[in-house]
Parts: structure tokens; sequence; C-alpha cells
DNA sequence: GATGAATGAGCTTTCATTCAT
DNA sequence: AATGAATGAAAGCTCATTCAT
């Protein structure tokens, strides 16, 4: 009964370590085959190809830094403070997952293996936007363009974390509030 | 005469093209023969290989940017401005070639293809660090690890691009002094 | 289930006469596919490249002549020249096979691609110079280096070999009688 | 004057190098353009292509040994005697050039880039069965048909000089003399 | 005599994917 | 659910050689 999850699970955790080593784009079916134990066969039961296998990791990965993600009632302050330290907090402690997430984002509007993983961040996206209309109603946050006000909030953040190295957690919540308050100062009302 | 360079003209054109509508993994050197009508052979007479001829156009398009660069002797916030300014308006009338440098710097790190982009990367990088540490020693700028200063400075202007459609020269004009001014703010001392 | 040892058998097959016919550098991967029918991928997926079919090879064909071995415990005169007759019978039996042998033998040390053979090779040697030193040990044989013993001993049925003709059994013993007198006579006590 | 045939010697010594170095078949042109300083061009212009380069420097390492030939009227046994010593001294004092004659000798019949090479070979072979059945004919050497007497004359220098290091001068001598003795040995009436 | 740009067929190898078992 | 043999297009790159200047 488990072992049917763990077959995928294995095919998850190996495809995870290969692309965290080499990249999304050089790592190969055969490389996930081989340190997975699974077959060719098996690998192509569960996913329906290498960017279905990547889709299924980002979507793990992103969820450990939504966990960071405060009630859609709090303040607007509170809400992106919360967002951008969540994302530094959580990036320093996976510094590799961190890199993972970014190459994918990078990657997925030129691959078409990707293509449902665009659709994914599309909607993310779409969400994030509403949130910020909603906050700007509320006069909460200057009149920016989403996209505008989207780089200033987490632009820093993205930069910062593509070379960070992982980081022991006292640093990283120094470094997070940093990012979060100057997140906050260039987009409040 | 002419007719030398054209050739090699031809080649980094094609290749751009190809580059800046596939990307640059996806770009295959048979596609870049085809634009350019040179022959297989040609391309290897004049680059060592695929990271080569993308390295001569990273190097071409910076230059593009770095026209915008202040004298070293301006003061901070005029160099600070001035080099985000100057990124955001080429990156806004320019924005393809501004995504191809986003994905090359990206992949850099992980393609040995491009080890020699990967020298050139590092030592623009280590250029930026001095100038900024001269800022830190006037007491222009705040006392923060390079890292995260150019994270604050720069991180805003480069997620922006990433996603940013062409735009009017007096758009890019008024954009491009808000991601300015912002960068300042974050660092001033 | 005899279907699956046959791809692997008719790559050996198609590769061995293309190798006889055109020797080992001239053959190319694409004359060995047209040959045994087998695709590309297909050779790949059973042999790592053209060096690992050579060396399957080689010790296929090696296995040839090592029928004759005579018993380790048997006097040297008795192993020396079972050892030279057998290479000299099984040579003048299969000249192309022979021929095979020694164009690899000529192109380990230098062809990378053949560094496993390489080492196989090396590994036959060492076994064989043990071997004479026992007998040296035993004052069956001259106090000589091995290197000239060795010369000395298998120097002439190799050279012999190497531009030799099909040959009748009867025609063949007779000459293998003579290379094996010889060699003994050239190094016994 | 002199510039015309310093340019061609120049591409000799570069050939010889990269052949002794890396062997006749992975020695490309260009790497011979680069090591002698002359252009693709001027290479073509002295040689009709690398089995030229080749056979030119193959005729001149042979006349390194032929220096030791003695007259065709001395006896059989002073003949062979300095022919096969002649080998080994020559081969142990430049074992490099030696494995290079090796090579091309193997490679000559493969390979039709070596064409003309192969017909100076066969001329050579003429010749010396010509000067065998003349000592034949004057009952100073056994009645072995030629390949059998080439082989157990010259196959043991050949082949304990395929591997041999450089040796010092006295060295070689004794070494020579043994394998001059072991010709004759086996050959004489 | 000398140059080096140009050629293009050819090479080995990788790879995601399919499918019969 | 699992296997792994089979596919073949496509990739980057090498090379001996030609030829206009």
């Amino acid at each position: 009964m488990t072992e049917i999850l763990d077959r995928r699970r294995d095919i998850l955790e190996a495809a995870l370590a290969c692309f965290l080593e080499h990249g999304y784009r050089a790592t190969s079916i055969a490389q996930i085959r081989q340190k997975s134990g699974a077959s060719t066969g098996s690998i192509y039961h569960f996913f329906s190809g290498k960017g279905a296998i990547a889709e299924a990791l980002f979507r793990q990965a992103i969820a450990g830094w939504s966990a960071f993600a405060s009630s859609p009632t709090a303040s607007a302050e509170t809400r992106i403070k919360a967002s951008v330290a969540g994302l530094v907090i959580w990036g320093l402690a996976n510094p590799d997952q961190s890199r993972f997430l970014d190459e994918l984002r990078n990657l997925a509007p030129l691959d078409d293996e990707l293509r449902d993983l665009r659709a994914f961040l599309a909607s993310g996206h779409d969400a994030a936007a509403a949130a910020f209309a909603d906050m700007q109603a509320n006069r909460e946050v200057q009149k920016l363009p989403f996209p505008i006000a989207h780089a200033l909030m987490l632009g820093p953040a993205y930069s910062y974390l593509r070379n960070a190295a992982p980081t022991k957690p006292d640093a990283a919540q120094r470094i997070a509030t940093l990012f979060a308050d100057a997140a906050w100062k260039s987009v409040k009302a």
C-alpha cells in the first residue's frame, strides 16, 4: 500500500537531488532513473515527462514558502512583510531549492516541457495582483502598477537569494527583516 | 575588405536573433547556420562554440547599458541613480536583449559552455563590489554587506525587466527615475 | 527470450565484420548501425561506445587463442611451445581476427576510447610476466628480462601473422611447430 | 633562399613532434599548423596532404636505420646481424620515432591516405626478399619461405621496440647483439 | 610562396519517449 | 505497477581540403 507512494516519492526525491545538483536542463531522465532505482517505464508511469516531475517539485517547494503567509484579513503591512520575510527565511534555509524555483521560473516561459508550470505561475501572479489591488483599494499602499510594485517588493529578495549561501536562523531572521522593511517602505501609501 | 568582418557579423546577428527568439539553450548551431547563411565550418572558424558566440553578444549588449555609467568621481547618489536608471532605460528600450542578458546570467553558473562568460561576470561583480566599498569608505552609503546592497539597489530593476514590454521613452524615463530613487533611498547613509 | 541476446550479438557481429574490413579507426558507428540493423540508440543501450564494442570483441577473440593454453603445472617447454603454437594455429585459421587483435593492441596505448582495453592488456601482460618469473625461479629458462624474453618468444609469431593469409590446417601445424621450436630454443636455460 | 627550405622543414618538424606525441591518426592538420607556425595554405603548398607529410618523415626515419646497413657483398651473417643490430640500436636511441614507423607500417594497408607509403613499403619488402633469395642461393641460410624468415629475424626486434624505453648506448649495444645473434641463429643454414 | 576564410560531410553521443512484455 | 529494450532525430563539433587573394 505504501509501496506505491514510495516509488513515486523515490522518483521525486531523486529528481530533486539531480535538479539541485546539475540544474533542470542538465538533468536527464537517465540520471533520475539511476538515482531513484526506478525503471524508465516506472517514471513515465507516474509522470508524463520531465516537466511534470519539475512541476510537482515546484508545487511542493512553493508550499514551503507559503507556510509563512498570513491571513488575508491582516493589514497590508503585516501581509507584505510576512510574505517577503517568509521568502527570505525559507530561501536562506533552503538555498538550493530556492535556486531551483528560480531556474524553473526563468525556464518556464521558454521551455514547452514546462507549459503546465507556466499556467500555474500565471495563476499565482493573478492572485497576487488581486490581493495588491485590494490593498490599493483600502489606500494602504501606493497606486503603483502591480508589476512595478511587485518588483519593488520582491525584486531584492529574489536577487539576493540567487547567490546566497545557507545561513543560520538568527542571521537569516535579521536579513529577512531588513528586506521585509525595505519592501514595505517602498510601496506603503 | 569589409566582407571578412561581415561574415563574422552575420553570424553574431543571426545568433542574436535566434537567442532572442528561442533562448540560448533552445538555439542550435544549425539554426544559426541557416539564419546566417554561413557554413558550420565558418561558424567554428570564428567562434570556438555556442558559448563563445553568446559571450561576444553579451559583451556587446553590456556595452549598451554601460554607456549610461557616470564618472567614478561623481557622488555616490549620482552614480547609483545613473546606473539603475541606465539599466532600466536601456532594458525598456531593448527588452529582448535585456532578457537575453538575464538568461545568460542565470545559465552561466550551470552551463560549462559558458565558463568564460562566468569569469567575465565574476570580474564585473568584483568591480562593482570595489566601487561600493569606496562609497562606504566615504560614508555616502550604509554599511551593508555588498550582496545585500546590490540586491536592494538592482533587484527591483532586474525583476521588473524580466517581464517588461517595450516602453515609450518618456514612460521609460519615469519608470527609470522611480527605480533609481528607490535604489538610492534603500542604501543611502 | 533469445531475441534480447540476439540484438546484442547482431551488433557485435556487424561490428566485427566492419572492423575486419576497414579497421577499427575507419569504422563508424553508422556503419555498424547499418550492418546490424540496430538503431543508434540500441547500440548505445548495450555498449558505452565504440571502444566498448571493440573490447568485447577483443576478449572474445582472445578466448579463441587462450583455448590452446596448457596447464600451469606443465613444464616451461610445454607451456611456451603450446602458447606460441596456439597463437600461430589460431592466427592462421583466423587471420582477419588476428590482424584485428593486432590493430587494437597497437591502438590501445594511443586511443582514449580504448582505455579499458588498455587496462585489460596490462593485466594480461602482468600475468605473463609472473608466469615467466616462475619458470626462471625453476631454472627452466634463461635469466632474461621479461620484455626481451617476450619479444624473442612471441615476436616472430606476431610479425608473421600480421601479413599471413589463411592457411590449411596441416600447413599451419607445421609452421606453428617451427615458431614454437624457435621460441623455446631462444629462451631455454 | 634558405627560407623556403626552412618553412618546409618547420612543417616536417612540427608534424613529427605531433605524430610522436599523439600518433598519426590523432594528429590533425590544424595541430601541425599551430605547432609549425605555417598557414594551412602553406602546408598544402608543400605537401599534398597528411599522408604525404607522413611519408616524407617515414623516408627520413628509415634513412636513420639504413645507415647501419653493410655492403651487399658482405657475408649473410654480417649483413643480417648488422641489419638487426642497426634496427635495435637506432630504435633504442629513438624509441618515439621507432614507434612512429611501426604505427605507419600498421596503418599503411588500411588507410588510403597512405597509399604512396604502401607502395614504398612494398618495394622495400621486395628488395629484402631478393637479398634473402641470394643468400639462400649461396646456401648461407636455411631454405625458409621469406615471410617466415623475415618474421624469425626481425619479429623479436620489432616486438621489443614497440614498448621499449630510451636506453643508454652501451646497454643498447648489448641488447642489439643479443637480438642480432638470435636472428642469425634462427635462419643460418 | 603564403594566407586564412570557407566548405560541408561526417563524426560520436545524448536524450525524451514509446511500447511489448 | 513495472520493466528495459528500442527508437531516431538532433545535438555540438572536427576535419581534410579548396581557393580567391
